[in-house]
DNA sequence: TAAGTTTGCACAAACGCTTGCGTAACGGCT
DNA sequence: AGCCGTTACGCAAGCGTTTGTGCAAACTTA
């Protein structure tokens, strides 16, 4: 009772595989099967169970309806909450998505790229790791659609679709200026990644329009809690300790927050604190945490549109867009009175 | 510069395509090619970017090395560290996995599942959301292993690898008895679940070992934020409350948390809370939540473990597995005084 | 009724790969 | 010289589809 083919539902109907093939393809007027015959072969495929072979199908019209999707880490709700997204918008479009976790390492990255390229798939969407797009660049060539999210690169023709962070970066430090405050740190990421790059921009250009450039303070070296932790322990124990701290990723946040609370500060009354990175659970922190959301939602469904336009043959596929994060105000950042600063 | 293929190799370098494929396959001892014929195809292949076709491999050989994975939300935390693990794991035995989101919706999983047939998976892990096992078993007889994670039937033959949920159930009421508890309220998700059902009866053995069965309140109907705060706040307003609330996943605890927070109260000093599911997030909280942490990793690995061992024929596949969970003690529960109870 | 048109389907090649079997060439042995 | 065992590879079938083309039979039209 296992593998129904087109082979076997032929002996049984009479009819000949490419008969067969039509019908069950919903091709059956297009090549004028009679209504009799594709009531006849609809009932027997049902009642045999014929489950379709997509690897021949796929052999055979060179389109396997799958696409490919690179992340960094599916364990970072960040990008879980991306590749949900992905997921459930390639499936209205009729595809299926092939989920792999690069680790953020960029030997991975190319492995896995070659890898899903050998299974065929129509396209893929990546948020790289690599630090240069030559690779990706080249497999591009290759007639494989692919589309970049969350992180781009500099001067590439690859299209994109990432979040504003330049913009973000400077909403937030506008948003603590607004408020008196003056020494605002900012606790990085990994230094050289364009997400990463782009909010410091921003917090720069924040505080150079008000004439604080001076005050510009911006440490850490990676995205982690452990690098939040150390880097607000410095912070607080240095000379003339910041009123606020801008932290560039949840899991810098985290780090920052123990530091603080070990430090017997209190949030927002001793020291202010602003973060990159949505996620249900800071509104639960106490304070809730004043926050730059990145727009997943949307990169998710605009990157699986671009791609599929792209597959499908139209040129939409060179689209490079940048989407506004959106400042969520909560109570972790005080406003300062005059005498304060 | 596109596709090569065994065939463009083999006009190139004279060879027939057999003996291609099996020096690219790695059987060229096995078929005594000679070292100085392997070394001339391996350069060949490698000068033009060779990349194999796993469609077509896929329908000789009748395995793809894929297994596919479906669970109900890539977006909850707990289901996508599930899904890290799953994909981390099954690469290091060769397998690229399919995520597949079914939204805990049965009609999408069954359509899901036949999708992934229809694309040839080697397996299938998945996080059943239907509440009869009818098709997953008749899936099962299509000789096709699969194995249920996280949730589990009454009476089937499927393996799963699950929490021991009673156990779960067990151990934190056991705590807050412990503790000096006896009014103690369990928010419960969706009844019939069977994780659910089993942690319900672990809390009522705990309750009843302590001669506190009377006590036993059960209420709620999903794992929703919304359900754990409007059951929360029916207990604070209701006649006796309790003095702690055992919120049986991560989401309901969110809700009781808020409604707490909303009534005024304190945690742990006016009532406690205990809950089921891990995350980082919890430990931030204030005060740091009391959680039943389920053993994801393990699970993951075991039902990979199982899964692959099942599709290289070895008939360990009938495991039916549970993981105790454990118990991570934070600040969320208080000592109560004799006089309190 | 002959010629032309339409209807309804079958043939067979192709997709890129694996694999059982066959076999030519060569060397060693008696 | 004849026989045999290796060595080193090629042949061709088959996996389950799709699809361009061909072609009888039925139906029109004049």
């Amino acid at each position: 009772m296992a593998n129904e083919t087109l082979v076997t539902i032929s002996q049984r109907t009479g009819f000949s595989i490419s008969t067969i093939s039509r019908v069950l393809s919903g091709q059956a007027e297009r090549y004028r099967i009679s209504p009799a015959t594709v009531q006849l072969i609809e009932e027997e495929a049902k009642r045999c169970n014929y489950i379709p072979n997509l690897l021949a199908k796929g052999l055979t019209t060179r389109r396997t309806n799958i696409i490919g999707l690179l992340i960094p880490s599916v364990d970072n709700p960040y990008f879980a909450n991306i590749a949900s997204v992905v997921i459930r918008q390639a499936k209205t479009q009729g595809f299926t998505t092939m989920v792999v976790d690069t680790m953020e390492n960029e030997k991975n990255e190319q492995q896995d790229v070659l890898s899903l390229i050998s299974r065929k798939v129509d396209g893929i969407i990546i948020v790289p790791c690599d630090r240069d797009p030559a690779f990706l660049e080249r497999i591009s060539k290759h007639n494989i659609p692919i589309v970049l999210i969350d992180r781009y690169f500099d001067a590439t023709s690859l299209p994109y679709v990432c979040t504003d962070n330049y913009q973000g970066g400077y909403e937030a430090t506008m948003h603590l200026i607004g408020l008196g405050h003056e020494r605002i740190a900012c606790i990085q990421g990994v230094p050289y990644s364009m997400p990463n790059k782009e909010r410091v921009r921003g917090y720069r250009e924040a505080l150079r329009q008000n004439n604080l450039e001076k005050n510009a303070r911006v440490s850490g070296e990676d995205f982690s809690v452990q690098n939040g932790y150390l880097e607000t322990k410095l912070l607080l124990n240095g000379p003339s300790a910041p009123t606020a701290i801008f932290t560039l990723s949840n899991t810098i946040l985290l780090g920052a927050v123990k530091a603080i609370r070990e430090s017997g500060l209190r949030i927002p009354q001793d020291i202010s604190i602003i973060s990159f990175d949505n996620n249900t659970y800071l509104d639960y922190l106490d304070p809730a945490v004043t926050r730059v959301s990145q727009p997943t939602e949307e990169i998710g469904i605009l990157a699986v549109k671009i791609l599929t336009e792209s597959i499908a043959g139209n040129e939409a596929g060179d689209a490079q867009i940048l989407i506004p994060p959106k400042l969520i105000v909560c109570n972790s950042v005080s406003r300062l009175a005059v005498h304060e600063k």
